[in-house]
This record gives structure tokens, sequence and C-alpha cells, in this order.
DNA sequence: CGTCTTTGACCGGCGC
DNA sequence: GCGCCGGTCAAAGACG
């Protein structure tokens, strides 16, 4: 089975960011036109006052404009939702004994081929899993969930450290055999309360992608989620699993993008998508099929939308700062 | 001084 | 039974 870098699916948002504003909470948009506002009426002078007025009837225009945005974007979500409902009710998971047809087998294979979507619960998805491989029946069912997630880190970036909110405590790291890069392995720190473990490892194809591992659900709230949802996102690049597909939002200082990375491979992604062992990503169902998981995977996903609606906030206010100075 | 990280040792599953 | 391998433990050191 071959993988390459099928196609180039990255979504600028820069290129016309007023696609996206309908993303951003009306407060949002409001705060931001207010503090520009303001600092223009701190040199404000009589000249100036009919084209602020004339600037504030544009911008009220558009605020209008993107209030109905807004409404069409949140129908469209749950009509999104809905069609999600139905899609699960009509496609339960496969079960494992389904895929897992060669289970003694222990093959060499590289982490960030298995792409494993947990959104739906099907946990246990992949014949591919190397945890599964090893593990009895019991304890594969015992596991609540298992979900793999890639992060892209800066090439200077060695460290071993994937940021989602929780705090983790190094247990252990490892080099395996079939990566030269270590994997480390941490626990929810707080253990033994939450059973939550999680490995990391460095992709053998991309080094400047970390693939990590999360065994079990947390069983307390993500304290420092919220807080450091936002940081997470700028400081590099988050990337999860949109459905069965890798996606990834970077908010760089060129602006905020969001990539599908289909150079990875997706484990449990259902064997029509496949032909003859590739993913026919040029179809218009396949396309469609993208679209729509990552239509369902970034509307549920909060911290994604917030930290989305934030960047594009700034973009907003950066363009029009500078189409004024 | 408490907490966290590092790292070699140890354990158990699996294939031969 | 033996060796390989991934996963875990725990002592020692680093750090704030």
């Amino acid at each position: 089975m071959e993988y390459t870098s099928l196609v180039d699916t990255s979504l600028d948002l820069n290129s016309n960011p007023s696609h996206f504003l309908s993303l951003v909470p009306k407060q949002e948009v409001q705060s931001s036109f207010n503090i520009e506002l303001g600092l223009k009426m701190s040199s404000v002078n009589d000249q100036d006052a009919s084209e602020l007025v004339e600037e504030l009837n544009r911008v009220s225009a558009e605020n209008k404009k993107l209030t109905e945005m807004l409404t069409v974007m949140c129908e469209n979500y749950n009509a999104l939702q809905n069609h999600l409902a139905d899609y699960i009710s009509k496609n339960p998971a496969p079960s494992d004994s389904a895929t897992n047809n060669n289970p003694n087998k222990r093959k060499p294979e590289n982490p960030v081929n298995q792409i494993i979507n947990n959104e739906r619960g099907n946990s246990e998805s992949s014949s591919s899993d190397e945890d599964s491989c090893k593990k009895p029946r019991q304890e594969q069912n015992l596991k609540a969930k298992i979900s793999r997630v890639c992060v892209r880190t800066e090439a200077s970036d060695t460290g071993l450290l994937v940021k989602d909110g929780y705090q983790w405590r190094k247990y252990g790291q490892k080099v395996t055999r079939d990566n030269p890069s270590p994997r480390a392995y941490f626990k929810c720190s707080h253990a033994p309360t939450c059973p939550v473990k999680k490995k990391v490892q460095r992709s053998v194809e991309d080094q400047s992608i970390l693939v990590a591992t999360y065994e079990g659900e947390h069983n307390h709230p993500n304290q420092a989620k919220n807080e450091q949802a936002g940081s997470c996102l700028s400081r590099t690049v988050a990337t999860t699993t949109l459905g069965s597909v890798p996606c990834s939002a970077s908010l760089s200082s060129s602006g905020p993008t969001i990539t599908l990375d289909l150079t990875k491979p997706v484990s449990n992604a259902s064997d029509e998508q496949k032909v003859g062992g590739n993913r026919r990503v040029d179809t218009p169902e396949f396309q469609q099929f993208l679209v729509d998981q990552m239509a369902s995977s970034l509307t549920k996903d909060p911290s994604f939308k917030a930290a989305l609606a934030a960047a594009i906030s700034g973009r907003m206010v950066q363009q029009n700062q500078s189409q004024k100075w």
C-alpha cells in the first residue's frame, strides 16, 4: 500500500477572509471594530468626522451582513449535525472482527500511517494498530478510546511535547525498532485517578511531525484547555483528525491556514474509499466527503472555533489598520 | 524541599 | 527455553 502526497488541499484563509467571517462570534467582531474606532477617536478632527461617520455606516452594514452570514452558518451547522447523525445511524462502525484479520503478525508500521478516528466511537478501528495486535481482545474492549493526533512542530523543536491542555507526567522513553526517534510515554498528571496515557513519537517520514497516541478518556475537566487552546495553535500548528482525515490549522504570521494532511493514510477508512489500495481523492464524492468531515469536525470543536475566530478577528483588525495607515 | 525528567533495569507477550 | 520487543518501574539527578 503506497500513500504519497496525493493532493494539496490547503485552504489559505488569507485569500479571502470574508468567506470565513461568519465563523467569528458577533461579539468579537463588534469589539474589534470598537477598538479600532476608539483608537481613531483619539486623533479625530472635524475633517475626519464625516469620513468616520461614513465608515461607521459602512462597518455597521458590514456587521449586519456578517450577522446574517453567521445565522446562515449556524443553520448550516445544525443541518450538518443532523446529516452526521443520520450518517452515523445508517453506517455503524465496523466491528473488530471484521477488520482484524491477522492479529498475530507483528508488522513494522509507521505510526503516522494509522490515523485513528474516534469521534464516532469506533475506538478500536484498525488491525494496523500495533497495540491491538498484541493485546487480548478483552483488554481491547476495556480500552475506552485510542486516538492518534499529529502535531507539526518547528524543525528546530526537538522536544516531544504535545500541548493539548492537559498536564502529563513523563514516565518513560524508548527507542522503537521501526522508528529511530525515541518514543516518550506520558501519564495524565491526575493518575491514578485518571487512567489516560499518551505516547509521543516523531514521524519516520517527517521529523517535524509529532504523533501522539492517546489511550483512554480523561475523567476530569481540562482546566487549562481554554487558556491554552489559542496559544497552542498560535505557537506552532495544532493538528487533529477530522473524522478520518488528519487536518491541521496554523495561525502563523502569514495568517490562518487550514491544511488537510493527505500524505497520511487512514487506517479505518471504509474500503469503499479505496480503490486498489489507493484512495481516490480526485473524485468529487471523496472531496465532498472530505468537506463534510471537515465541517462536522471543525464545528464540533469549540477550542478550534475559538482559536479560529480569534485569529480571523485579529486579521481583520490588522487589515483594516493597514488600509488606514 | 517538592516536583518533574531522565534512563537503565525489569517484566510480560510473542515468535521461533 | 531463549531472544526480541514494547511498555513500565523506580532511583537518581535536575530544577524552581
